[in-house]
DNA sequence: ATGGCGGGCGGAGCCCGA
């Protein structure tokens, strides 16, 4: 089975290249981050089309989060329950896939603007409760899934040289990033061979795509029980050379539930 | 050092993202 992770910036403009994605992947899972559209404006229909159901939490404007998938999502949950946030970052759901049950999380995590900002502050303190959460869901739950746009790019391989030492690539937020890691969850990327130079974002200024400069700041973390099952994961570039791109590209990892 | 592009909001120009 496959999930996949998009972070759209604006489900409203981008919703004709979701679909058309979804008719040409047909990955099982999708996790959809920066929706920018208030929940009552959600396309359920056109994903219910294409046989999968979703769940959604958005806002005027800005964040808001959504998980589309062929099989039933059960145990929903909307928002950090350690975290009293208004923004719209986080929805959870189970799957059950071959009598297994699989926890998806995604994610949209704060971009905290600049170091030592109030907004750098509430990334550090929105990743620390987000932590507190996946130490509980990963007691609950052993097979499980963290996906997302983390807004870090966790190691220099990771980064377009002019992006060094910057906000996103920071020793604060790489700590997050390796505090998630010490749960037990692993960077489903770095467990196969890649490009050098891979990434998820670029800039829509000054041609970044075209030079790539980029960053590789959308992941998707597996539970230690996935990784005998993880077969594959990879960046799927090819969105972002559409016309009236989303920054970001999707994000795929391959599971083997059968294994 | 600054702004650069694109989206939202609102109906011009600013805030925000990464």
């Amino acid at each position: 089975m496959k999930i996949a992770s998009w972070n759209v910036n604006s489900l409203s403009v981008r919703i004709e290249q979701v679909i058309g994605w979804l008719k040409n992947t047909s990955v099982d899972v999708l996790c959809l981050q920066e929706l920018k559209m208030e929940s009552s404006k959600f396309p359920a229909q056109l994903f219910h089309e294409l046989g999968y159901q979703a769940i959604w939490s958005g806002q005027k404007t800005y964040n808001g989060v959504a998980i589309i998938s062929k099989t039933p999502l059960t145990v929903e949950q909307y928002n950090n329950p350690y975290y009293a946030d208004a923004q719209q970052r986080l929805i959870a759901a189970n799957i059950q896939i071959n009598d297994q049950t699989i926890r998806l999380i995604c994610v949209y995590c704060p971009n905290g603007s600049e170091l030592g900002s109030d907004k750098f502050t509430y990334k550090m303190q929105w990743f620390d409760a987000l932590n507190v959460y996946l130490k509980e869901q990963l007691n609950t739950y052993p097979n499980l899934v963290l996906t997302g746009d983390f807004n870090i790019a966790p190691d220099d391989r990771d980064v377009h040289a002019k992006y060094q030492g910057d906000i996103l690539v920071s020793p604060e937020e790489r700590q997050q990033f390796s505090n998630l890691l010490a749960l037990g969850l692993h960077d489903s990327f770095r467990l196969f061979e890649q490009e050098e130079k891979s990434f998820s974002w670029w800039d829509y200024r000054q041609f970044a795509f075209k030079r790539n400069a980029g960053l590789r700041i959308d992941h998707l973390l597996i539970s230690n029980a996935l990784t005998k099952k993880c077969t594959a994961s990879s960046i799927d570039k090819a969105p972002r050379g559409n016309e009236r791109p989303s920054d970001h590209t999707p994000v795929i990892v391959t599971l083997d539930m059968t294994a």
